[in-house]
DNA sequence: GCTATTCTATAGCAATTGATCTAAAACGGC
DNA sequence: GCCGTTTTAGATCAATTGCTATAGAATAGC
């Protein structure tokens, strides 16, 4: 019918990401974007709309690639208890090793944009949810096989994982320093351990 | 010797501090500023020298007026452990009354701010230091009288208390529950009583 | 009352912002 | 080869950004 796209949607979106991602989304500028994305901007608003949608498809790409994949790496193949530990190594170590100390896409879009924008609020908010279910799934799993002791709620241990979770990839932007993450995360890896 | 300043330097802090809690750095405007503040942008420049200088004469005020100020509240007058669980307490409740979902300007800045800043990355990582200080301090205390058990090392559990503080900051501008905040902090606080 | 100094107010600066317009270029279906 | 559609590219829009210049108002010391 028409001309065909020229660019790769994946690879655009990926390098949308990375600027939002790297300088926030207000300190991100279009012509930024354009740039960074390897398209004019004509291109830019002709396949995403606006700025707003750009960053809603750059966020849920994000959210896939990053903390998804994580997931289903996980979970299927280890053991409840090292899946958690899996996770939260995987996270402390590219924290350290992210000199441009850019944290998470997701934690700092929950700071920057959900509070004022009701759609990114439900959305970033359901993505929460989902990274507490994991947790909850993993917890409960290991409290029904007996490798993770059942004096705290599943419930509760879920919402503290969650909490160190959080903490951790906040730490990571102004102080990434190893001893800090790994110790911040080893009492409540320790609680999830049968005593 | 000259016309004498015609507003309260506090309370333009004040306002200004509101501005950038509620908005964050790049998103407040020097004319919103200048309008909460009741004053003229000229005066504003004149003062404060620029946006960045007075974002951080509002960010230092902030902190002593909020994070000082409870520390000195709980730490001279409560037992270790219940200063700790004092100061989580009113977090928790601060956040989820708090209909404008601020969070914590602080914690904000941490993720907006220091990381592009060399200056300010310092200035807010030192602020964390002393909220780990002051988790630090109590728990020692605490394990010196016995009240919290000496299982994991008060560095560890500063550690922790410090990144669940972060988490719940985090978590209150997008999912402010108390079931999840409160949950949250249980385990966590829960290892610091006697078994 | 005068002067020197510092405040305030208005207007305006250049630069950048998100977004759009026009026109040329490239493709698929016939 | 041609037409209709959709992509590109570059220029440009009005609005807003951080900031400043100029002028007038108010005060303390003499």
């Amino acid at each position: 019918m028409a001309r065909p796209r020229e660019f790769d949607e994946t690879a655009v979106l990926d390098a949308a990401a990375q600027q939002f991602w790297m300088y926030g989304y207000e300190a991100t500028s279009v012509r930024d974007l354009a740039q960074s994305m390897g398209i004019t901007g004509a291109s830019l608003y002709n396949a995403f709309g606006d700025k707003r949608s750009l960053f809603r498809r750059a966020l849920a790409h994000y959210v896939e690639t990053s903390f998804g994949d994580r997931v289903g790496r996980f979970e299927s193949s280890l053991p409840p208890r090292t899946a958690i530990e899996a996770f939260f190594r995987e996270i402390i170590e590219r924290s350290i090793q992210d000199e441009d100390r850019k944290g998470c896409l997701l934690v700092n879009s929950a700071l920057e944009v959900a509070p004022h924008d009701p759609d990114f609020q439900a959305t970033i908010a359901e993505v929460l949810v989902k990274v507490e279910a994991f947790f909850r799934r993993c917890v409960e799993a290991g409290q029904r096989t007996g490798e993770i002791p059942t004096t705290q709620s599943a419930e509760d241990l879920a919402r503290l994982l969650l909490g160190v979770h959080l903490g951790i990839r906040v730490l990571a932007r102004t102080r990434p320093e190893r001893a800090l993450l790994e110790g911040l995360a080893r009492p409540a890896l320790d609680l999830l351990k049968p005593s």
